[in-house]
RNA sequence: GGAAGGGUGGCAGAGUGGUUGAAUGCACCGGUCUUGAAAACCGGCGUAGGUUAAUAGCCUACCCAGGGUUCAAAUCCCUGCCCUUCCGCCA
């Protein structure tokens, strides 16, 4: 949620910085919202004002003794203008939310003028693609040859984009997992956490997803609560601060690492990867989440994705990171780098972490708050997240690009101790 | 699933219809005292919204959430959520 004094104070300059991201502000309706709301407010609260005197007088009445029945016949016509003055404020602010929250975060400064993906900008590559002296095969014909990745059984037991892994390709996805939370707790200074899977609407609100974003998201079929499976796990760690004041002397940045299964529900992706592990309905992911003072986000941001890609580094994946431009960046970002990792068997650069300053947006729907030491005033946190990374994919990329021409995979060296020293899969 | 008890400021914990945004203690901030610190004493100390040039005043809202009763609700009623304890079931 942007903030309504800036919008109110700002109107053509907000309108501006979201056009950047195509998003058009109704400038006429927030300008005719807020002019009802103001006169409104200012009523409701006179009458509010007013009705708390004319109690407090009739008490005062009352304890003295006196017939206070005039005093009730004065305060009758009163009490009926109070309730309609509240419910049309109601009204006006329920229209000013629903509007408000429906609005995007407004691009920072260097995020690219563009209106699509193919608009982003790289800001630099690392590693070389491989050159390969046989035909590369992709991820899912390896797989298929190794025994070990298997759609169609998948696809029996639930349905379209899910996967079952077995043996060693199992087991690396695993080692995955456990490499990227040890090097992110060990090298990084992330702290871990374990979290539900499954959250409420408010959780999904806070971060941005609702009330938007619904049709993305699988929702548990619950006549008494509103659960949905989470599409990521920003969701439930930015929301441990949901709602929280810390304390002046708390320690910041607070930087959380969570691995969790994500559930997507990939509505308007119909057709689009619809081969492999781009795309599943559940995958898995290593998440950075930071809460940072407002002015150290930017800095923030940038230690984030390094985090991010010290992880291709240390797996000898090649990739490139992009900045996203303004058409192509989500919702609640005001600035996000995508890291992409060399696909060979699709000769290009594949997304594999998208890493995100939301700023002080998130915190407003959240009310994750600190207190700032010199002023003694609470103040909005800026937060961040990043995929550091995506599981499924990193799995795919380690594939393709240590498949060997007998149809093997070597094992990238950080992996090995978490494969019991194994050091290839297949072969002889 | 059955039974009972609860949700009040950063924390602990009073308060059952009226001048209570809320006693008291702890914590915190400022001051006095002290060589310094502690103790003691004095003062201050919630959040959000509105208005405003103002982080000055003033007004409003908020005692889990949403409704209701009333001139007036932390206090009474209804619904929901959450927590605790006991029993049952269960990984």
């Amino acid at each position: 949620m942007l903030d309504p004094k800036l919008i109110r104070g700002n109107l053509e300059e907000v309108a501006t910085g979201l056009a950047k991201r195509g998003f058009q502000l109704d400038v006429e309706l927030l300008r005719a919202l807020e002019e009802e709301r103001k006169a409104i407010q200012i009523k409701t609260e006179n009458l509010q004002s007013e009705r708390n005197s004319r109690s407090k007088n009739i008490g005062k009445a009352k304890a003295a003794g006196e017939d206070i029945a005039p005093l009730l016949k004065e305060v009758d016509q009163l009490k009926q203008d109070l309730a309609n003055a509240e419910a049309e404020l109601h009204q006006v602010q329920h229209k000013l939310d629903d509007y408000l929250s429906g609005v995007p975060n407004i691009p920072a400064a260097e995020v690219p003028e563009g209106v699509s993906e193919d608009d982003n900008v790289e800001v630099r590559r690392w590693g070389s693609p491989r050159e390969f002296d046989f035909e590369v095969k992709d991820h899912v014909d390896l797989g298929a040859d190794l025994g070990g990745l298997d759609f169609e059984t998948a696809s029996k037991i639930t349905g379209a984009r899910f996967a079952v892994m077995r043996g060693d390709i199992a087991r690396m996805h695993r080692a995955l997992i456990q490499f990227m939370l040890d090097t992110h707790l060990s090298e990084h200074g992330y702290q871990e956490v374990n979290v539900p899977y499954i959250v409420n609407a408010d959780s999904l609100f806070g971060t941005g997803q609702l009330p938007k974003f619904a049709e993305d998201l699988f929702k548990i079929a619950d006549d008494e609560r509103d659960f949905f499976l989470i599409p990521t796990a920003e969701v439930p760690v930015t929301n441990l601060l949901r709602d929280e004041l810390l304390d002046k002397d708390a320690s910041l940045p607070l930087k959380f690492v969570a691995h969790t299964p994500c559930f997507r529900s990939e509505a308007g992706s119909h057709g689009r990867d619809t081969r492999g592990m781009i795309r599943q309905h559940q995958f898995e992911k290593v998440e950075l989440v930071q809460f940072v003072r407002p002015d150290e986000s930017d800095e923030a941001l940038e230690s984030l994705t390094a985090n991010a890609e010290a992880i291709l580094q240390k797996l000898g994946l090649p990739y490139r990171t992009v900045i996203l431009c303004g058409g192509d960046i989500g919702f609640s970002a005001a600035k996000t780098y995508d890291i992409e990792v060399w696909v060979p068997s699709q000769d290009k650069y594949r997304e594999i972490s998208s890493c995100s300053n939301f700023r002080d947006f998130q915190a407003r729907r959240l009310k994750a708050r600190y207190r700032d030491p010199e002023t003694g005033k609470p103040v909005l946190l800026h937060t961040l997240n990043g995929s550091g990374l995506a599981i499924g994919r990193t799995l795919l990329a380690v594939l393709e690009n240590y498949q060997q021409a007998d149809g093997s995979v070597l094992v990238p060296e950080v992996l090995q101790p978490y494969m019991g020293g194994t050091t290839k899969i297949g072969g002889v």
